[in-house]
DNA sequence: CCGGGCATGTAACGCGTTACATGATTCG
DNA sequence: CGAATCATGTAACGCGTTACATGCCCGG
C-alpha cells in the first residue's frame, strides 16, 4: 500500500485562496491552517517545483507568486476526493501517564496542569479566531468555522479531561503534593 | 534542535510491565496502547538490539524473552521525566473540509457521517475498555484509567461536533443532499 | 502434513525536519 | 548602514512504514 504526501493538497488549496509566492505559503499554512497542519519550507519548495513541472501552477515571471492552473483545480478536487489517510497516534502525554507509577504521582499531576493549562489557553485561541472568521463573510467561512468548532470541541475536552484526572489522582492513596 | 525518537520509550514501558518477546512487545503496543501510540516491526527489534548492546534489557538466551535490567529501568525513568514532545498536527479531515466548497457539500456531508461513526464506534471500544481495565485492580491501573478516559473525552468531542457539524451544513444555503 | 500463529530480523524507500547558504528589500 | 523581514532554495539526516525473507511449532 502507497503512502501518499498530502503535502501536494495542501499547498494546491492554499494557492486555491488567492496566488502565492513559497514563503507566503508556508505563512497561509502556518497562521490559517496551523491548528491542524504543518508543512515545512524542506517540503513547500520542492512541492512547488514539482507541481510547476507538471502544469498545475504557473509564476508568470520568477519574481510573481504561483497561482494554480486549470489542471491544478482539477488535480485540488482529485485529492480532496481521495479518503483522508490518518497518520498514527502517538501521543507522548499518554505514553508518560500510562506509565504514571513508574514517573511519579507528582509528576503526574505536572503534567496534567500543564494540559489543562493548554487547553485553556487554546481555547481562547480558538474564540478570537472564531470571531475573526465569522467577521468576513465569504463562500468559504462555514467550512473554516466547521474546523475551529472541531478545536473549540476538542479543547473543551481536554480541559474537562485533565480536571476529572486532577481530581482521580487526588483520590488516589499515596504521596499528595 | 535535535529531534528524538519515542520509541525506546514505549519498548521500554512495554518490559516494565513483564518481560516480553519483539513479538509480544509489538502485540502489547498494538493492543494496550493503540488507542494513543503505534510502533512497527521495523522500529521495534532495532530498537530491542540497541537496548541489548546498552545493557538496559537483556535475554538469558537467544529464545528467552527480553526483560530489563536495573540501567533499563533507569533510562526508563529518565526517558519519562523528559518533555512529551509533540507531533506537527496533520489532519487530513479538517484539510478537506476547510477546502470544503471546492470538495462539495454532498462530500462534506458524507465525511462527517463517517467520522460520528467512527467516533460512536470509538467511545463504545472505551466502555468496554475500561470495563475491562477496571476489572483487575493494580497499581497501574488507575494511570491506564486516565488515558481511557482520554480516549472517551476525545470520542465524546468528536461525536458532538460531527453532529454540529451535520447540523451547520443543513442550514447552509445550497444543494441539499 | 499443512495452515496459521509465533518469532526475528533486514532492506528499501519516502516523508518530513533541521540546518545551512544566499540574496533582495525595507525600514529605522 | 545595519537589522529585520521577505524570499528561494539545498543537503543531510532521522524516523517510520512497508515489504520481503526465513524458520519454528502446534493443532486439526
Amino acid at each position: 500500500m502507497v503512502r501518499r504526501s498530502q503535502t501536494e493538497l495542501a499547498v494546491l488549496g492554499a494557492l486555491s485562496v488567492q496566488p502565492m509566492t513559497g514563503y507566503a505559503v508556508r505563512e497561509a499554512i502556518r497562521d490559517v491552517l496551523g491548528h491542524f497542519w504543518s508543512e515545512s519550507f524542506g517540503q513547500i519548495y520542492p512541492t512547488l517545483a514539482a507541481l510547476e513541472e507538471q502544469g498545475h501552477v504557473r509564476r508568470p515571471d520568477r519574481a510573481a507568486p504561483y497561482e494554480l492552473t486549470a489542471s491544478g483545480q482539477r488535480r485540488l478536487r482529485d485529492l480532496l476526493a481521495e479518503p483522508a489517510q490518518k497518520t498514527p497516534p502517538r501521543n507522548g502525554l499518554m505514553l508518560r501517564l500510562f506509565f504514571g507509577r513508574q514517573l511519579g504521582q507528582a509528576a503526574c499531576r505536572a503534567l496534567l496542569h500543564q494540559a489543562r493549562d493548554d487547553a485553556e489557553r487554546q481555547l481562547a485561541e480558538y474564540t478570537g479566531l472564531r470571531a475573526a472568521v465569522a467577521a468576513e463573510a465569504t463562500p468559504d467561512t462555514p467550512y473554516a468555522l466547521l474546523t475551529i468548532s472541531a478545536g473549540e470541541h476538542t479543547a473543551r475536552a481536554a480541559l474537562a479531561w485533565a480536571e476529572d484526572s486532577l481530581a482521580a489522582l487526588d483520590a488516589l492513596p499515596g504521596d499528595q503534593p
